[in-house]
DNA sequence: CCAAAAGTGTTGCTCGTACACCCATGA
DNA sequence: TCATGGGTGTACGAGCAACACTTTTGG
């Protein structure tokens, strides 16, 4: 079983499912190895959740009262990295992520903590049920806490990668609910961005990549012209782009010398 | 100390250093942690080192004999990533890559080797010195030989992350000596493309690009007109793209909790 | 009728791509 | 003089950025 970079983008909203998709099996091999076992570098993993809400990104820390540190955990021995990368998030922050992305591997000599630290991009649903906007849980990424300096640096990355991530993939599905209209959806690019994108041109260059789908629903809420909503279709074939085949069926995987 | 992704992009082939640049200090200190030390998952790091030479792009393989498998390595305890991939090519094939980036972080259970697996993407120069060419230890990209299915899946995505890089970043350079023609540059874009590229966009847009410097030298190699020799600026500016800042002096690194 | 968000087209520029011939040299 | 690789310019189309007004609704 081999950790997936980037998974199917079809957005588990659509269906109901989460759009992170998982290698088939989980199960747990004994180690049939050699009974020398060397010491090994400690490792943690880390996981940089976003989420939006009313117009505004945010990150979430570790739920322990004033923990102003990102989601970690040591994984146990046998667990995949991104089984580790969803536990932490149920388990420190309490909420299933939609979209979950390895970042990069860090070694750091210095700390007394583990030595190596595997990071992870996370995206959830603002309004998806659990206890969201707990200020002691999420902090807005335009103004984020004082915090030790190698988390700091791992949100920046995260969110340099979330950045372009925008414009050539379907990712931001998993920042918004099943439908949604044309304005929320530039509300999510705006908000991960950082800066305003001109309407005319982000309503004719999204629906021309023919991923989104108009639902015939039209939503009234204020005093003005109701908004048509849409969905993302379930067949787009974006997402070949830069995603590796880490898909390994049992067989193949016990080949590995 | 912690790995950067992707190091600074000045070649190395003009002062003669090597083009990855290591964080300035590589010291160990000893782990002041707790006592109590979970059974944590072993590590292996292992490294897909490409090479160009007559218009071919190279995967080297441990130098084993008849091994088909990538070099590989379990690194020793507080001995980060990075030194541990620069030291499985030196030990394992020979060589001293002049570019060294981390790709992906695997997690395979059902092997009886370690169950995490680091990668990385290596460069080095063919005529630099070391055996190249050696056939048990190089293959031809375009016609790997047979080997583990997880290997070939690490060089596929080497291979993904390597093409596209070539759009962006100078990275070539790291496949060519300190002075080169336009035309030798162009059968490196060739061979890691795997596709011809037409010769007179070619040198309209690497030019334009404003990486390049003639050195004023020309270069008469048989019966035709004499090659201008280039060599890469210096100072040019470009590889702030999608480049973290995983640089932190000790006391930033000694302030993570 | 007013406020507020939804919705809609055109123009100019930049960049990428396709494509064919002359130049300088050594043998 | 010929074979060989070095070197050059143009024209078309795609895609992106800039830019302002009309429409529909609730109050």
């Amino acid at each position: 079983v081999i950790d997936n970079e980037k998974r199917i983008m079809t957005p588990g909203s659509l269906a109901g499912q989460r759009g992170t998709k998982r290698s088939p099996t989980m199960d747990v091999s004994p180690d049939s190895g050699d009974p020398l076992v060397k010491p090994m570098p400690r490792v943690d993993v880390r996981v940089v959740l976003f989420t939006v809400d009313a117009g505004r990104l945010f990150v979430a820390f570790d739920e322990q009262p004033n923990c102003r540190a990102l989601p970690r955990r040591c994984p146990e021995q046998a667990e995949s990295l991104d089984t580790a990368g969803t536990r932490i998030l149920i388990d420190h922050v309490g909420i299933a992520e939609r979209y979950l992305e390895q970042l990069y591997s860090i070694s750091h000599t210095h700390t007394s903590e583990g030595q190596w630290t595997v990071t992870y991009l996370a995206l959830a649903l603002a309004c998806d049920g659990a206890p969201l906007l707990d200020p002691a849980v999420w902090a807005h990424a335009r103004n984020l806490p004082e915090m030790n300096p190698v988390d700091r640096k791992i949100i920046d990355y995260a969110l340099l990668r979330l950045r372009p991530k925008l414009g050539y993939t379907t990712i931001a599905f998993h920042l918004l609910p099943p439908s949604f209209s044309l304005s929320e959806l530039q509300i999510v690019y705006e908000a991960v961005l950082g800066q305003e994108i001109d309407k005319r041109n982000f309503r004719r260059k999204i629906p021309a990549a023919g991923v989104l789908e108009a639902t015939g629903i039209t939503r009234r809420e204020g005093s003005h012209r109701p908004a048509r909503l849409y969905r993302f279709r379930a067949g787009h074939d974006a997402e070949t782009y830069l995603t590796p085949g880490w898909a390994f069926d049992s067989e193949q995987e016990a080949a590995n010398s």
